[in-house]
DNA sequence: TCTATATGTAAAGTTTCTTTTACTTTTGAT
DNA sequence: ATCAAAAGTAAAAGAAACTTTACATATAGA
């Protein structure tokens, strides 16, 4: 699974601790998150869709090996 | 976080074991998801989702406690 | 250049997800 | 009422998420 949190991110000019902080998790979290190191739980995804105001679709995308 | 996937698996007339088939999980994860023992990882609503044709935010639901 | 802020990374530990096995209960059809 | 399929549940084990602490690197501005 890859995702756009970096460029939402951008979009919002939220540095990686603003995110962590706005949706209640580290920012080692986000980071490791957006570095493709790990699968958020669904929770996670939608607020973070909800706080970018964008379907859960647009910011997470399936690849070939899930 | 609640969910829909009981309704969802109605609407296609599929059980819990064809579900949890096409998606690739145990039985027990789906029959769990469905009991709201865990929340699924952003990679699973993705394919539920998918498959369901429907936005995850329509089978998936943030709550006041998340 | 110096400093502050942002990002990257890593290791250890805790919590939560997910599987496997196996058994019980419910439901629906005959 | 019986039988089979579906759903519920539980315990143990393994895998993965997430936290905390801590430090390294990068970036930009004064």
């Amino acid at each position: 699974m890859k995702n756009s949190i970096k460029v939402q991110r951008a979009i919002f000019d939220m540095t990686q601790a603003d995110l962590a902080k706005a949706i209640g998790v580290s920012r080692q979290t986000i980071n490791a998150m957006e570095k493709n190191k790990y699968v958020p739980s669904t929770v996670l995804s939608l607020k973070i869709a909800k706080l970018f105001k964008k379907p859960v679709e647009d910011i997470f995308f399936l690849e070939e090996d899930d």
